[in-house]
DNA sequence: TTGAAAGCGATACCAG
DNA sequence: CTGGTATCGCTTTCAA
């Protein structure tokens, strides 16, 4: 005795249904749904009864198909990197009110960016947003005839996409002008070696490379610059590379807060502090304040490049823009302990650096 | 003279764009894309090559209206914690190699977890990844019948979704026993104070806490729990008051790594070190290794968990599975510098301290 | 202002 | 094994 079998199967209740339980037509109700012009306030108030009897909701899916689908794609290049995530974080809260959701792509350290933003095109995203993706101006030129895009970081001059950038050589030069008005002399640049970007490009570590190695010979001095790969833990091993061959090194400028806090493993493991060598970073990541870490740095405030992303999207979806924006953000120092002044003796904790290189050998 | 306008608007080959290009039917072509059972070689070869010569990209939409979306779902408290981006780095590597990709649907420690999870079955997905959402168990169950979930953090009874979670109460016990091994017997506990979570939801904190007190109350001692609440600086503040109403403490458990570190901000800023307080942490955030961190705490290994998530929702969506899994992971203590040894003298530094006190006066 | 009907681009069933 | 056709749930003309 008893009912045995399970529930039916319950369908969601369509747009039909609605019309039905309303007894209008499926155009109204969808006008009602969209806030369209031209419809009556009696025949809106049927509409929504209906709605709210039946707990309808719109299928995207299906709203995909003729409209919007309500999403916006990001590639991002990797999710363990926190800057990006700041970003996504902004973007996001920005989108927290609209009805908008983020549909997430990561390249991987990959190879192929064009890949990614196809599946996002494929999904019928209203727009996109790119950070420092791996593809050819051309090609994305070519994609925004039909689809909002914003380039973050890269300082390209598109004339279909948007692009938001801070103003890496700005951001560049106060940090290696920090570290020569502490007096460091031999400042080693940590950057990214990838051989994918084109010049013409302008990936952001060119620029605060350019500017690193301008600033430097502005003074006279020698550029010395280590590039390093992405893969776990090659950061860190270029970095105690770096700072057990040459001893005369007293700062290192590290391309973003990411190699810097490497960095920082490297030279803590060597029984080194921040007296020995001076270390910076780039984009100031949350942990970079906190007072264990403490890491000098530029600030492009990641959260606000994500909302700003997000409105830029939107001006050009809803607003209708199709001009392309080129913003750029004014980077800001955060000057704090990692970097100090020079010590008069040099680097110290020789002993342990000693120690070390006869365990490698 | 010369082409003024611009190119034409290009439309996106469809299905049938292919269908006729090889010669065949829709339904043909449909099958090719899918990769399934009856049809010759021959042509399979055809399509494939009429898709090639058109750049046939199929829209996942319109896919998704019939069959499957391609996407899957996942609810995030906030991306600010690392431990939750982690989850989602593991999530993404594992989709990496197929089609899926992830929209992510952050519930901003807000509200109304339900309209989360709503908005993510709006957009069809073939799946969820909810992080310990605020929603009713029930609701939840509901939901499920028709949309395969995984449910990460809470230890909920489910028969229609799955669960995947760590031991909590082992986890905690073991830091617990850690602190006690080196002889602190005055432990606070920081947890998040959540009113919104049902006790019978058994959520980690409740969990962690509860073996925080079974575990001093085995040794005779006197719990001292103090709840904090999730807006920007609580945490700090509330550790920073605790550290300054209760000298006699000299260890504390926070309920997760984020508590943790800001945890120790509160004590660097007091001038303190882990000499005078230890503190010890949950989920075992990437900086927590770090050398200028170094906090002790317990991993739940994050990007595993996102990754065997993806394949508990990918055995239901793909292997038909339907009873419902509960996978649970075994925590494991990583020791670290920020818990030392309890000091004979106690906490140091009370000049600090009395000056801090003096400040808030 | 409202309703009817034609698509959007795929999937799936049913003949042949 | 292949082709034809109904269908998914919505948007968008076009008449009325």
């Amino acid at each position: 005795m008893g009912e045995a079998r399970t529930t039916p199967p319950r369908r969601r209740p369509s747009m039909d249904d609605v019309a039905r339980v309303a007894g209008v037509s499926k155009g109204s109700v969808s006008k009602v749904i969209r806030n369209a012009y031209g419809l009556s306030p009696a025949m809106r108030a049927r509409v929504e009864a209906a709605i709210a009897e039946l707990g309808y909701r719109p299928s995207i899916a299906a709203r995909a198909m003729r409209g919007s689908s309500f999403s916006i794609g990001m590639e991002i290049p990797n999710l363990d990197i926190d800057f990006f995530t700041q970003i996504m974080d902004g973007a996001t809260s920005r989108l927290a009110t609209s009805e908008y959701q983020l549909i997430i792509a990561p390249e991987r350290g990959g190879a192929n960016g064009t890949r990614v933003l196809e599946s996002l095109a494929d999904r019928s995203v209203d727009g996109i947003i790119a950070i420092a993706p791996q593809v050819e101006p051309e090609w994305l030129e070519e994609l925004a005839r039909d689809l909002p895009i914003v380039l973050i970081g890269r300082h390209d001059h598109s004339t279909n996409y948007d692009t938001l950038t801070d103003d890496d050589e700005a951001g560049a030069t106060l940090l290696v002008d920090h570290l020569l008005d502490l007096g460091h002399t031999r400042i080693a640049h940590l950057t990214v070696g990838n051989q994918r970007d084109r010049p013409d490009a302008m990936p952001p570590h060119s620029l605060r490379r350019m500017a690193y190695e301008t600033t430097l010979a502005r003074r006279g001095l020698e550029p010395f610059v280590v590039e390093t790969g992405n893969r776990r833990d090659e950061p860190y091993r270029t970095a105690k590379d770096l700072l057990l061959t040459d001893p005369s090194i007293t700062a290192i400028f590290a391309g973003n807060d990411s190699l810097a806090i490497d960095t920082l493993r490297a030279i803590a493991e060597l029984g080194m502090t921040a007296d020995d060598v001076s270390v910076v970073g780039y984009d100031d990541i949350r942990i970079a304040s906190h007072p264990l870490v403490s890491l000098t740095s530029v600030t492009q405030f990641g959260e606000t490049m994500g909302e700003i992303a997000i409105d830029l999207l939107l001006e050009r979806i809803r607003g209708g823009r199709t001009v392309a924006a080129h913003r750029q953000v004014r980077p800001e120092l955060r000057a704090r302990s990692s970097s100090r002044a020079v010590r008069a003796g040099g680097r110290a904790a020789s002993r342990v650096i000693e120690r070390s290189l006869a365990d490698r050998a």
